[in-house]
Order: C-alpha cells, then structure tokens, then sequence
DNA sequence: CCTTCAGTTTGGTCCTACCATTCTACTTTT
DNA sequence: AAAAGTAGAATGGTAGGACCAAACTGAAGG
C-alpha cells in the first residue's frame, strides 16, 4: 500500500562495446571507401571502459538518465554492452570517483545517478596541494580573492534569517572558545565561510569555496594551532557591516582578518617545516605546469 | 654510456590490505581492551581499493612518491596489497581518473605520477552541469565574479610581455573574424580568459577558470552562434586600461562586456531551449542540494 | 502483529588465462 | 660493421568464471 518505490529502474539502450582488435576484420570491411574524410573523430584511449562511462554520460547529460535513477546491476550492464564485467566495474569506478554514480549494496542495490560531484572538485583540489601544484602561499591567496566575491554577492542577497544564521554561529564559535574547545571554534570558523558561500546561492561558488576550505583545514591541522583571538572581534564588526548591507566595509573587514591569517601561516610554516615546506616550490614564475592549455 | 634513467623507480613499504571479513578473527584478539574509545575513526568504504587508493595518495603527500616516480606493475603491486590484480585495477583507475596517475602499456610503462590534476575539476564542472546542479544562468554568474577576481590580479601582475601576447590574441581574433573563421575567433576569445586566468599566477584561478571555461564552451556550442561584434572594440578598451595598470577600469570595461554576452545568452536559451532549458531548474531558493555539508 | 530465518539479488573480491602494446636483445642481412 | 628484422619479455587491458558479505524479500513461526 504505502510502498514508496523511491527510484526508478532505467532501462537503457546502450550500444554494444566492439573493441575486437583483430586487424583482420577491419580491412575487411571495404576497399573502395578510402575517400579522404575531412575531420576525423580523434581516437582516445581505445579502452573499453573509458567509452563506457562516456556512453554513460551522454546518456545522463541528454537527459535519459535522471538524478535517483536506477542503471541496470552490474551484471546485466556487463552483458548490454557486451563487455566482461571486470572492465564494466572499472568505468563504474570511474563514474563514481566522479561522484555520477553512487555504488549500493544489497537486493535492491545497484548504481544510482547522484546529485552531487561536489566531492569531486574538492578532492581534485586536495590532490593538487599534495603533490605540490598548489602551494599554501596560493591556497590563502585564491582564498583571500574568492572571499571578497563571495562576501560581496552575498551581503546582496541575504535575508535576515541568513543574518541570524551567521550571527549565531559567531555565538556558538565564541561559547566553544570560552570553554576551551579549540576543534569546535575553528570548526565554526571554517562553517562560517561555507554559510557565507552558499548564500551567494551559486553552486560554482560554493563548491570552490568548499573545496579550497577543505585543503586549508588540511593546512592548518598540518602546521598547528595559532593565535586567532582577533577573529572574533573582526566577525563582530564584519556582521555590523553586513546586516547594514555595507558591502565594501565587509569585504574590507573580511580580507584584513584573512590576510592577517594569512600572515599567521606563513610565519609559522617557515618557521616550523624548513626543509619540507619548499618541496615543490621551484617553478617558473609564469605559467603553472597544470596551466598547459 | 648515455643511458638516462629517465624515470625512477619506486620500491615501496605498502601496508598489506587486509580484508579478511570472517567475524572470527576479530574478536579473537582480546576481550579485555574494549576501553571507551574517546574518538572513532569513521570507518568508510571498508572497500579494499579505497584503501589502496588511499594509501597511495598518502605516500604521494608525504614525498616519498614524487612526480615522474613509477609505481610498480599492476601485478607487484597487487602482490604487495595482497589483493587481487582485479581490485587493484580500481583503485589505480580511481587514481587515474584523479588525474594523479598516467597508465602506460608496454614493456617499459606502468603507471607513473603524474603532475596536472587539472582535468579532474573541469570534468567535476562539466558533469555537474550536465546534470542540472549548474544552472547557465549560475554559470555565466560566477564566470563574471571570477573574471573580476582575475582582472584585478591579472593587471596588478602583467608585464610588457604579456600585454603584447595578449594584444596578439585579440589582432588574431580580429584576422579570424576578418575571414569569417568564427570558430577560430571563438576560440581566441576563450583563449584570452585562459591568458588573464593565467597572469595570476595563481593555480588555483587557473584550474577554476579553465573548468567554468570549459563549461561555457560546451553551453556556447550548445545554443550556437551568437551576435559579438562589440566584442572586439571592448577588448581593445580593456586593453588600453589594462595596460595602463587602471585596474578598477579594465573590470568594469571586461565586465559591461561579459553581462551584455550574458543577456545575449540568456534570450537565446530561452527563445531556443523552451521545455528543455527548465530541466532539472525548480530546486529551493538557498542552499542547493550540492551544499549539503 | 511482530519476530525470525531462509532465499535472492547485488556489489566486492579473487583467480586464471589470454591479447595487444611496447621495449629489449639477439639474429640476420646488406 | 652497420642496418634491418625478429623473437622474447614485461605490462596494461580484457575475459569469464567463482565465491563472499551485505541488504532486501517474503514466508514461517511466535
């Protein structure tokens, strides 16, 4: 009676894989149509499970295939597009790392289309600070630019319950301070940025913000604690100037708290790695190896 | 004699993966040691090749894995995990799809550490678009606010050089038009964001710009070809102020360009798209399900 | 009605085998 | 002796089978 049958199952149409490579079957074909064809359709990877999850893409960006859709099991996908379900399972991985796709155990398990690849992004951000692309001195600094857009666009658009909101994370910072709880207030800290971005109500900002936040709490939990008792007092006038729509005295307020962080950081990083911190420093002043384009 | 050793290779001390999910070993250990535990580290996944995955982006943030290194072949490496090839495979397909990975067949190939994990964020963006989390209108949006960003910091930083290699893009552009190449002309147009992205010296910007320039491609090729012959005399306004260091000028100069492409767009996905264009739009005003954090 | 337990579906893992590609090293030819 | 060709080995890509654990289904039993 009131079974709710919360996902679709998808049945798709999928083209059969081919990727027989026996060179004897593709000359076979025809010798009279060599004719010289304008543009060719640039072969890339030539691997199965690669065309797999482009097909699986498609079928989703034309709108086949839905949010909260069902695809087919694993095995009944295997067999649609003809391949093994070794190299099926590896373009799920891929689709999922994406965050397409979400794997689900059990009966009525399988894989489900998600909403959000915003784990993606942030991961791909981590990944780069890791090996060295995005150095921390970059990290502050996009963060510092990002900010004043965000802080801009959002003193436009919030309502007084987003005020409240903001104000009542400021409490609740300062209330974790007063009893000592170091992890709680800077976990408000972090929280109140990620507020501000969605306010600005556009899903590119906030999940930029979200994933240069992420690395920056990498960062700091990397090099430690640092004095931040002027944060509090910046919050407070920032919230004056924001609730009175004050755009440009926030964004000021904002970036003079930040860049002073930001001078905390740097500080201690010099201070505190030595070696370490200038692992992949090193590079051409202009153009970033990741900016090849 | 000659012989360069081009790529190391990597001997690694990788903690074997164990899986093992009989129930009887575990509590087997020691009855005694179920002390309260203050902080449990959540368990996720519990999937072998997440771990893998894991562990081998540790090893890449503490350096002992450096870009260029090569990894073991699959099959050594799926030795050391104690795993099977199989589930090994994911996780380096995870890790390829990260863009930290590059796979090479042959003899000599394997998979080696690679520099640009850039990819990975613009096919974040890509996909979110193409599943309805970004919207065209919160597209061109944040492509405003970021090009501001970069402006700014693009003018503070450009020397004599760049401004001839970007004034040689927009002469480009204009031979283009000239010859009614429009695709070329488009493409110089992107090209010129890509540039100014990249005079930041940032990474960070670059990898965003490039992905939300990624995106409005795709859009732009989507609706077709569009009115832009005001485009050309802006650049060459921006560039006056650009070159002048009048920074406050040249955004609002590249500004007043982008918002009248913008409403150009937006005529023209509603006048084209009809049913197609409100796809997956009605959501709640604030807080888009991709923020949930 | 609720609980319990067997059965089914499905993802996660393992194993073995084979193919195509790429490089190395040796052999043959010029 | 130099060049060309060839066999072999290493390595990623694919196939197809098998089993396990988790999660759901539904019937049996309280």
């Amino acid at each position: 009676m009131a079974r709710i049958v919360s996902f679709a199952y998808m049945s798709l149409q999928l083209r059969t894989i081919r990727v027989d490579m026996s060179p004897s079957q593709l000359p076979a074909k025809s010798k009279t149509e060599a004719a010289p064809i304008a543009q060719f359709q640039r072969i890339r990877s030539s691997r199965a499970f690669d065309e797999i999850a482009a097909q699986i893409r498609t079928e989703l960006s034309s709108g086949r295939l839905a949010v909260g859709n069902r695809l087919p099991s694993e095995r009944a996908l295997s067999e649609q597009f003809g391949v093994s379900r070794n190299t099926l399972r590896e373009a799920l991985r891929s689709l999922e790392h994406a965050g397409l796709i979400r794997l689900q155990k059990g009966a009525r398990g399988g894989a489900f289309i998600s909403q959000h690849s915003d784990e993606a992004i942030a991961t791909g951000l981590m990944d780069m600070y890791h090996v060295g692309t995005i150095q921390p001195a970059q990290l502050t600094e996009a963060r510092i630019w990002l900010e004043s857009v965000v802080v801009r666009e959002a003193c436009r658009r919030a309502t007084a319950a987003d005020i409240d909101m903001l104000n009542r994370n400021i409490d609740e910072a300062q209330e974790a301070r007063r009893r000592g709880d170091f992890a709680g207030r800077a976990e408000r800290h972090i929280e109140f940025h990620r507020m501000l971005a969605r306010l600005t109500d556009n899903p590119i900002m906030v999940i930029v913000m979200n994933g240069v936040l992420d690395v920056l709490t990498h960062f700091v939990q990397r090099i430690g604690e640092y004095d931040n008792s002027f944060v509090l007092p910046s919050r407070r006038r920032f919230m004056e100037h924001f609730a009175a729509g004050e755009a440009d005295a926030a964004v000021a307020e904002m970036e003079a708290c930040l860049k002073r962080l930001q001078r905390s950081y740097m500080s201690r990083i010099q201070a505190a790695e030595g070696v370490s911190a200038t692992k992949a420093a090193p590079r051409g002043r202009r153009s970033p190896p990741a900016a090849q384009r």
